[in-house]
DNA sequence: TCAAAAGTGTTCACGTTACACCCATGA
DNA sequence: TCATGGGTGTAACGTGAACACTTTTGA
């Protein structure tokens, strides 16, 4: 085995997920009980420590998906907190992901090992440690990244219409598009493939649902800027 | 003393910082011989542990600041590094940061105490470990960061020229904008200050010097979105 | 037939681009 | 005086914002 590095201290490493979700009216985020001393049973993120032959990637995706059973989800990690006293119990280094899944892809595949609830990421209880820092982090990271880059799709089912698109880019920056000018941008990026059926749940008329053009997609992405209608005012 | 975590793995946390400059022609990385075994006399990042009674953004500038003497300096966390191999000696989780510095500043307060060297970011020996993957990500964040707020100014000295900007601006960029455009664009920020003296060096005419209006520098940040042209095709 | 939501068309204002042009000055 | 880099003017173009208009269909 080779020399260790003297004198230096180690902490523990964990990593914690802002689990986003959009159950087509309101941006959420998915929150548990806490099972560990100290503060066991408070609300938390979903956390867990980095192990031994892992990457904090790996943690992240492991942790992810003991939580909600699915692989394969989009995760990026924004930002890590090291603040000597974050963790009362010892000093731990936080290494912080966001996480788009589809809800409903959730609801079946949920794992009841932990108590997981969903809540609005306006009205949500008060979290254990630094873990609202870290929500408020993660929402601005979303905003932020997604006025450049396609990823909100990954928050929705695999077919959608325009109109749910829109009110999740609305619900998203808190604000309100007009639909003839965001429809037309949408479109415009090429990233979307028209179905032949309707989702008439929400009007008479019918609103078509689209794809997303996974082939293109990778392709297109850098193509994309400015996807947000005013982005200056809002961020 | 409260309880730890038990059973749980510990690490030792590292920072590494890139710190950018520019001499005027060209965008450049400080970079240092590795003090300690393994790789000694290796280049590499400036970097350090994290130490017990310290925030990493603390650990961060400490380290910076052995390195050039300077204090207040701008730097970002940027990325955590995390895979189990990266550091040959024992597992380190290293938390990643850019600086930007006035190049000329660093060369009045240079400790000796690190054989440290600047080296152009298109060129510079190999590097230990993932720091090469370090550098990499480094500068495509602050390319990405530099569209939308006014951080390259940070590169320069008190006074600069408008056409030492552009050149900035190219470089970081690897491309070339239209002299007018670019001034007009810069101009309409609000942000720059017209002194009454020129920079005589680069031409017969002389450029006017500029100074960044740090009153107005912090309200008006949010205001600038696409300082670069056609970041479009760049990104 | 009418209300309500989906979707289309069109105008206007503005910002960006490309490029021509003028300016200042040391050699 | 002329070459050189600094700086200004401007017409053409494209894009986004605003809003009026048409379409569809269940109640």
């Amino acid at each position: 085995m080779a020399a260790k590095y003297s004198n230096q201290s180690r902490y523990t490493v964990a990593v914690d997920c802002i689990v986003f979700g959009y159950d087509g009216k309101n941006l959420k985020i998915l929150l548990v009980k806490r099972a560990l001393i100290p503060l066991k049973g408070r609300w938390s993120l979903m956390g867990g420590f980095v192990a031994k032959n892992e990457s904090a990637d790996q943690a992240a995706s492991r942790i992810l998906a003991a939580l909600t059973g699915l692989t394969n989800v989009y995760q990026e990690q924004f930002y890590t907190f090291t603040d000597p006293g974050r963790d009362t119990q010892e000093r731990t280094i936080s290494i912080a992901y966001f996480s788009l899944i589809d809800i409903k892809k959730y609801k079946e595949s949920i794992s009841d090992a932990y108590q997981a609830e969903w809540f609005s990421i306006k009205d949500f209880p008060n979290l254990i440690f630094d873990h609202q820092a870290m929500v408020k982090m993660a929402k601005k990271r979303l905003q932020y990244k997604a006025t450049s880059h396609a990823i909100l799709f990954e928050l929705l089912p695999d077919k959608f219409t325009l109109p749910l698109l829109q009110s999740l880019f609305e619900d998203v920056y808190e604000t309100s598009f007009d639909k003839g000018n965001f429809s037309r941008k949408m479109l415009s990026t090429g990233l979307l493939l028209k179905q032949r059926d309707k989702d008439k749940t929400g009007s008479k008329k019918g609103a078509y649902f689209y794809k997303l053009d996974r082939k293109n997609y990778q392709q297109n992405l850098h193509k994309i800027l400015k996807l947000v209608p005013n982005p200056n005012s809002i961020l």
